[in-house]
DNA sequence: GATATCTTTGATACCGGTAACAACATCTTA
DNA sequence: TAAGATGTTGTTACCGGTATCAAAGATATC
């Protein structure tokens, strides 16, 4: 723990106690905390004598306290890889919308793309005694993987569906989408399919992105040519450059297959710039379903991935086994369809 | 008989404590407790002890118990009006850069732009005893206000320099912003100045953007026409709806700043459909600098905005304040600059 | 050598709640 | 009407740590 100041003792204006309402309202500690919390279990007078003690002293419950002594917590421990992606964003949507309607709260911390750092923050969130972790990434520690199940806290993983999931997972396949899209592409005619995709060390979903695009083109008959694949950075000039380079290098391409980051946008916008033709001269297709994609012109094909509904789920099984103990949904794998939306672009 | 761990009730499986460790290595708990929080003030042979027996044991502090005991936590607490907004991402990359090194967690939640829920979070917030709050709204209900006030936890505002600050506030003004802006469209020669935002219920910043933008008609001593303020929704198709709008019931309208969230994307894309040059038929500006601005053919006019130095610089002073009990910081207020980034489409 | 000071460790009493059980009143049911 | 069931409230012992102060040894000062 970081120091603090010293100022006397602890950092907190002193604020009432339970003991304090009960004095107040004239009853024992524990009539307090049923009027609060199992109000069933306290008769109506109590409750309203209990209430209003409450609202007169301005008492706040305290959560550190409850936690410690009932051995149970409220906060949910989130780690994205990185929290300023808008990809990510979606689905911490919709798991704080279910988690915050059940009167949890989320921890969330970044790890930068480091299963080191993971590791860390899964420790830091285990001393917080979190009920339920969320782990976007589907690569860890050893280490991180034994000390989740020494506590014996409920996971749920959620960027991908893992080989050997830790616990829960509710996701998208993404080998699943990049050989749907693949495929798609090879069935519209495109014989050379170039494939960019964000960096692949600490990345499974990216490796797995570019095993479904090898297993797409196999299935098509077409040659996997090393040339047509390219790693790179997020953004929009990573897009850019992408298309430089694979047309440079291969000029017979005739299709490009983002499976990235706003990749496609960049790549669109290169295009544009160089007067070719969308798809007459080069096809393009995206991975996620952002907004813009819709609105670009041409409309960019791209799969419309389940992210907030990733979320969602994620959020209910989690719940589920905390709060009563579902746990028939131990180990269990969720995967959520995605879809591929055909537009002008390829 | 002492009361085996594997008896003991809740959720959580059986970890070990601190006595624990403190029993393998033969020294009292107030003794681990030491090597583990003031190393300095246990000698080398017991903090090696200690630390072995950590290790042995794999023991986890119990974070909880340890805040609750001390009267400190190391929380906190963060709300924003929307989670999927990327706007607040970036802000919160940096709350979440400085604070996570401090080894301080970061609890986030949505108001979704409600002050009474933004309340409930609050309240929620000082439930868990979070040793800071991070607000992005400056709009609050008078209850929240007061909590607050008698929890005694620092408070940053963050989304807009508020006329009677809580504490302390780091962010950029959006009166300024949108004043500098006006300011340049009507040096660049603009006439019929138009300006969208988004709706100002409930919305402090976007009050303060209009009233930037009138400010600035006053003082470049052109009329207010009312026809040319929209307010409308989030998203591209709100932009695009602009124009359409605006255009058909004021003709001779040959500037639209944007101030608000990808609306001037929204906006030059439905210029492009009409065949309307920009900035030759009318002009667009626009308010926060996403990287798409720049890239887009014409490239956009816009302001960039600190989004992360507000969230590092809030982070700083917060812990400053919890950690070295730097009152001084104490009601001060940061108004970061913002810059006008001038491009083609204006 | 004796006292003062510093360093290191431990015993104890909490922090603010809740679990478990006890005590008592009231209500059922045979 | 007695015995058990049910409902309501209180008592006590913790949850897992830390603040505080006391105790004992080590070092310094005169």
């Amino acid at each position: 723990m970081p120091k603090q100041s010293s100022t006397r003792k602890g950092q907190f204006a002193t604020s009432a106690r339970m003991r304090d309402v009960a004095k107040r309202a004239g009853v024992s500690t524990m009539t307090v905390s049923r009027a609060l919390n199992e109000p069933s279990k306290v008769s109506e007078e109590m409750r309203e004598r209990v209430l209003s003690a409450v609202k007169e002293i301005g008492y706040l419950p305290n959560h550190l306290a409850s936690s410690l002594s009932s051995n149970r917590s409220t906060t949910i421990g989130l780690i994205v890889p990185s929290i300023d992606n808008s990809i990510y964003t979606q689905t911490v949507k919709g798991l704080s919308d279910v988690i915050r309607q059940s009167g949890f709260q989320l921890m969330i911390a970044e790890s930068g793309y480091d299963p080191n750092e993971e590791e860390e923050l899964i420790t830091a969130f285990l001393t917080h005694r979190v009920s339920g972790l969320v782990l976007h990434s589907a690569e860890h520690t050893p280490q991180a993987v034994a000390k989740i199940a020494k506590s014996g806290v409920p996971v749920v993983e959620n960027g991908n569906i893992p080989e050997k999931p830790i616990d829960m997972v509710v996701s998208y396949s993404n080998w699943d989408a990049a050989y749907t899209m693949t495929m798609h592409l090879g069935r519209l005619g495109y014989k050379h399919i170039a494939f960019a995709s964000l960096y692949s060390v600490h990345n499974d979903r990216s490796r797995d992105r570019l095993k479904g695009y090898r297993a797409a083109l196999e299935q098509l008959g077409l040659d996997y040519d090393p040339r047509l694949v390219i790693e790179t950075s997020r953004g929009l000039s990573s897009g850019a450059e992408v298309v430089a380079r694979v047309v440079h290098s291969v000029p017979e391409v005739d299709a490009l297959f983002c499976a990235g980051d706003v990749l496609a946008v960049g790549a669109l916008f290169e295009c544009q710039k160089r007067g070719w033709a969308v798809p007459g001269r080069i096809a393009i297709a995206s991975f996620d379903d952002v907004e813009l994609l819709r609105h670009l012109s041409p409309s960019v094909t791209t799969l419309r991935l389940p992210r907030y509904d990733i979320g969602e789920r994620s959020a209910r099984m989690l719940l589920s086994r905390i709060m009563d103990g579902a746990e028939h949904f131990r180990g269990s794998i969720v995967d959520l369809k995605f879809e591929v939306i055909q537009r002008e672009s390829a």
